[in-house]
DNA sequence: TTGATCGTACGATTTTTATCGTACCTTTGA
DNA sequence: TCAAAGGTACGATAAAAATCGTACGATCAA
């Protein structure tokens, strides 16, 4: 009896830990707790029990899939990673910039966040969008 | 060389409710505890002394500064926002677009959550900086 | 067969965040 | 003067997040 998927419907943010575990999956894609405990273990100390719970836990919540069909289970993350990061980038967005995609842009480009090939990259992309846009915005 | 930066020694990530308080003063300037308590409680409920208590936390943190000398102390935010939201945005960036701002605009940028005028202010910006900037690197 | 190794399960505990109740001080105005 | 209104201080507690200890099952080589 595993408690009601929870829909779409409430997404909750992830937390720090949380994150952290979903980055590896993301990277390495779908994991065993001991693979994305060494992971985590490169840049922070936890105990192996902690990071199995911890996945334990998010799969029960749906951030995180998992295949038992081995003694090792293989977790996967649940949600497409652009989605999930969509999801976090909109609450930022809105949390820090008023909802503003343009004033973050402008910080992260004001602040010299971005190299010379990212800018390049950026342009190359607004003219892309500039050219296929019959599109009417909102 | 770096340049130089806070001298406290910590700086620790605003938790949520902090950043709500953070984003009150930022809208409005420095401002009382009530007013605080009044426009947060336009979107969520809380007790008077839990904003207070927060606020003191805060201050006690370093995350605000107080003008005590009158009895309703005024709260300021202690750095600029620019500077707090840059940092924000930093770990943002780092944790989930691999420290790759270009990462982080093209998705923003292919989601569509930027408007036309935004579009047309970035395409400014990165013109500005072109011409401004002949040798910056990273 | 058996013990070392590696795996999961899960209750308990610690740590961090958030909230609240209550004490008490200051100002004000009737 | 004094009580009400409105302010701060702060300990206690609740709630959320993170961590860990321990039990125990499976695998496998000797």
């Amino acid at each position: 009896m595993k408690p009601e998927s929870q829909s779409s419907s409430e997404r909750s943010e992830p937390t720090k830990a949380e994150l952290d575990i979903l980055t590896v999956l993301w990277k390495h894609g779908p994991s065993t707790v001991r693979f994305v405990h060494e992971q985590l273990n490169t840049f922070k100390e936890v105990n192996y029990t902690t990071t199995l719970k911890q996945m334990q836990l998010m799969a029960e919540k749906g951030l995180l899939s998992r295949d038992e069909s081995q003694m090792k289970h293989i977790y996967g993350v649940a949600e497409e990673e652009q989605k999930t990061k969509s999801y976090l980038l909109d609450r930022f967005v809105n949390h820090l910039y008023d909802g503003s995609a343009g004033n973050l842009v402008m910080q992260l480009l004001d602040t010299k966040k971005a190299s010379k090939d990212e800018l390049k990259a950026i342009r190359a992309l607004l003219d892309k969008l500039d050219e296929e846009e019959p599109n009417t915005q909102q």
